[in-house]
DNA sequence: CTGAAAGCGCTAACAG
DNA sequence: CTGTTAGCGCTTTCAG
């Protein structure tokens, strides 16, 4: 193992100076910066994260508490964690995966110092968790928009505005009776932030555009055909679905192709666009920017620790995907 | 912040005892380790992961470089993560994300000494990262069984065993032709390790027990239908499909059901249990135990870390689901 | 059965 | 522009 001493007595100076030429905290003569790299380089040194951890109590370490629950989307969940995963080593920090489910888990790691602060996704409307995380002592940012998030951080897509989009969107079209199909039904009775979101933007925008209009949760896989049947059963006029299921999409559209006991239904779908685009019978996609929000979210944590970056919620505003793409 | 030295000072005793009651590693008289544990308590006292790191020289944390990859299926990946994650709890660590497709970001990881040891996923049969991780400086397991990982841990599941046991049975069902329909063509280009062994196994088997059989890549989602339908054109015989592909086997299975241009075809599935058992149309699946691969993976690195254990293959055996589960 | 004290490798005053 | 040094909070000898 090689030490912050062997470089500085490899390159002739002093430790300060090897860790100053590391942090560039104060102005190195470009000949001894080039001495220090050399030897950090001949010794392929690297600094050691605990002591330098203990010294600066600082950990360049975030949390990450990624829900693996029932009905959640996984290639969402994903992809959220994978941008913030880039965004976070971007800026020279890791992360450390906190147990779901269990806010003492987020504070424990805190208090041990393992994390400078914490992400947390899947988020409730009435989180439990979120009480816990205004009291905790480090920076926490919350994927999603739960109620009272007063003092916090939350980063999150714009639920409501996409709702509002889409009836838009099918007003124009000329529709008159249209129906959302949402998340699981074990995600909607957990209230989780956005599905609640949706459905509100969503209905509301139907009301003043004169829609008839319709949300129903809507469980993945081919037991979605089953609500598409109901909603046909039950409002035979409707002419488009607003879909919000990554993983029902597929089979929605299927039941749908050309079936002859249905007048021509449009399908509109909130989606990671790469994974809807190409569906054949979806025409239009709302784009859910999966992996920019967990970078966005990563970026708004390392503001937190940075100290600028106070509560408050940021919103991506929705926005259709390009078919081209 | 509350350290140790508040700890012993509360409970009258040296810092070294304070130590002791929590490591175990020397006998505490009852009414002293009462008195410290209540300290401990009132005070609640967390201790420094970074200071305990530096002076112990180990994390409690292991590092996991977990793919996000076209092709790959994340339910499996996700479960495998889980599992991992559950299994490091009960053995108090916790697990740092590795950048995926990075070997340098392993060995950044290790040489700064944040994690006692990697998890690598999604090996590949000649995978670039096994010549690496021999030369690390610390244990290592691979869930995945590259060809030259003689000095490696790994832990995975008997995808050539799977093959044979759904060959076996196939042809106990009096099946002449049949197919199987594996992993997407990105993934079978890499070569990743499972796809491989799995197909070696099925084609063997079939060979051995007289069975006609091919073996072709599959993509995800509504396009695997066409899959069926070049083979059920090339091959009009065939009466099975060995299916491989999670996120096929819905479409799969729909395109088959009550078809009136086919004759009936079996459908027997490899994929995590819970996935598979309930898509209509699949007869018999063959369980992939993501979450217990992961835990498995997380044991055996434990036990590397702990010198319990050497380099060698693990492979769980094959078995059917229960259709009752 | 318990204490005292020497580090672990680094950061950041303080002192030129 | 550079060096010296006092910690950071804990583990673990060494000494009773």
């Amino acid at each position: 193992m090689t030490t912050i001493a062997d470089v500085a007595q490899a390159a002739g100076v002093s430790i300060s100076t090897v860790s100053y030429v590391m942090s560039g905290k104060r102005t190195i003569s470009q000949e001894t910066r080039e001495r220090v790299e050399r030897a950090m380089a001949d010794l392929s040194y690297s600094p050691q994260a605990s002591a330098r951890s203990l010294a600066s109590r600082s950990t360049s370490v975030l949390g990450l508490q990624a829900p693996i629950r029932a009905g959640v989307d996984v290639h969402v969940v994903m992809q959220i964690v994978a941008g913030a995963l880039k965004e976070a080593r971007a800026h020279h920090h890791d992360i450390l995966l906190l147990t779901s489910d269990d806010a003492a888990g987020v504070e424990r790691a805190a208090r041990a110092g393992m994390v400078d602060g914490v992400l947390i996704l899947d988020v409730e409307t009435s989180d439990p968790r979120v009480g816990a995380l205004a009291e905790l002592s480090i920076p926490a940012v919350l994927i999603g928009l739960p109620d009272a998030a007063d003092d916090l951080v939350c980063v999150d897509f714009d639920f409501e505005a996409a709702g509002r989009l889409a009836a838009q969107r099918l007003a124009e079209r000329g529709h008159q009776s249209v129906a959302l199909l949402g998340a699981p039904p074990q995600v909607q009775a957990r209230h989780t932030s956005y599905s609640d979101r949706l459905m509100r933007g969503f209905l509301a925008a139907s009301e003043a555009a004169g829609l008839t209009a319709r949300a129903l949760p809507c469980p993945s896989g081919p037991g979605a055909t089953e609500v598409v049947d109901a909603v046909l059963a039950e409002s035979p006029d409707t002419t488009a679905l607003f879909v919000h299921n990554e993983a029902a999409l597929p089979f929605i559209a299927a039941r749908l192709m050309g079936a002859a006991d249905t007048g021509p239904v449009e399908i509109l779908a909130l989606s990671p666009a790469e994974l809807a685009l190409h569906v054949p019978g979806v025409s239009d996609v709302i784009d859910l920017p999966a992996e920019t929000l967990g970078a966005r979210g990563a970026r708004a944590l390392l503001d937190a620790i940075g100290g600028t970056r106070g509560p408050g919620a940021e919103l991506i505003a929705p926005r259709f995907a390009d078919p081209t793409g």
